[in-house]
DNA sequence: GTCTATAGCCGGATAGAC
DNA sequence: GTCTATCCGGCTATAGAC
């Protein structure tokens, strides 16, 4: 690994060694043996470890928040004037994070799955703001598609599904996929999610995010 | 925490911190200080830090396969000579993973929760392998029940349910929770699981275990 | 911006006395 | 079975030359 500036270097090399061993499991030592930079560079850069691992998302979310919300626009409009149906909305959730993790590197996907899954407070506190806007956005407008829940239920049930997104980026081929693999594997996530997250209201859930 | 022998203090302190920290997150020296032993104790009684792990699941793991037999056997039992219902089986699968870890300490679900979602190979395995009579249990049962799908699609959709399992225990609440909040989150997993697990026959999805 | 050198600490593992 | 002492390597972070 030796193209482009050192800033994109290292920030390469950590998102592989991150997405491979974890941010526990991966040393700054790592990343500049892996970036061939030295130690210095990156706190130069970065700071500290727990910066690297900011600039890193940072670079993945962006991007991937804004087709999110041109998606939802879209859907929003080709309905227009009644609401979307809820495959077009779970579809305009879920879609941006298949097509972007396709379009990066395979590292970028299995990153957002281990990374999003670790439960260490700091992490967790960080996904959590990255992803204020869009249930900012979607939450009103799932809330009219699926009258007949509370929006507790409603947030509770697009968590899980979350949960399941950030699982199948974990275990995301290492070789990367085809367009048509990345297809199947959306049509088939919510082709599972929609009925669950449509089905009739049962006992109450607890607070999820 | 000074009680029991020196393995059951151990056990008990990795336990916890695995819980908090995740393995790669947890030193030995932490656990020793942590259990009230020295170094020397744990490399005598485990060996190495890999098979303190072991240690823990193995300690987990046993009563709980046990008891999603019992209960399987059971529903099979009161349908006879019928095949129980989907929700039956649904519930011999989950419930005693909530009960079970209800029992136990509250680290043992948080555990659970960070242990099985780690993506570490030999880790993942582990898992795996604790897991292979279960599978052999439950699935040619749920292709009875489920005819309208491949036996890959059960498969596909049950790991997903375990995904949700697992997720759940990661955010297990630190204190412990009452008989009847278990029960509702019981409840509240397989009314959002049921439809998802039995939904018609879509696109094929990917192998998953 | 990039490098070398080093401080200062903590890690897993083992030897050998008791 | 339990302990102390110790090996040896890796770690994050920073100082200071260029």
């Amino acid at each position: 690994m030796s193209t482009g500036d050192t800033r994109t270097r290292i920030l390469d090399a950590a998102e592989e060694l991150f997405a491979a061993k974890g941010f526990d499991g991966t040393s700054i030592r790592a990343i500049t043996r892996a970036a061939d930079v030295n130690v210095a560079a990156i706190h130069y850069h970065f700071g500290s470890k727990e910066e690297v691992l900011r600039g890193v998302t940072d670079r993945i979310v962006g991007p991937l928040n804004e087709r999110r919300f041109e998606l939802l626009e879209q859907s929003i409009a080709e309905s227009a004037p009644g609401p979307p149906s809820l495959e077009a909305v779970l579809d305009a959730f879920i879609r941006p994070d298949f097509e972007t993790l396709q379009e990066l590197r395979p590292s970028a996907a299995h990153f957002v799955g281990r990374i999003y899954a670790d439960q260490t407070p700091w992490i967790r506190q960080m996904a959590s703001d990255q992803f204020a806007e869009t249930r900012a956005r979607f939450f009103p407008i799932l809330a009219a598609v699926l009258p007949h829940l509370h929006i507790e239920e409603i947030g509770w049930r697009m968590y899980q599904v979350t949960v399941l997104i950030i699982h199948t980026f974990a275990t995301w081929p290492e070789d990367g996929m085809t367009s048509t693999d990345v297809e199947n594997r959306l049509r088939g996530l919510i082709t599972f999610v929609m009925p669950a997250v449509e089905a009739p209201k049962g006992v109450s859930a607890t607070k999820s995010w």
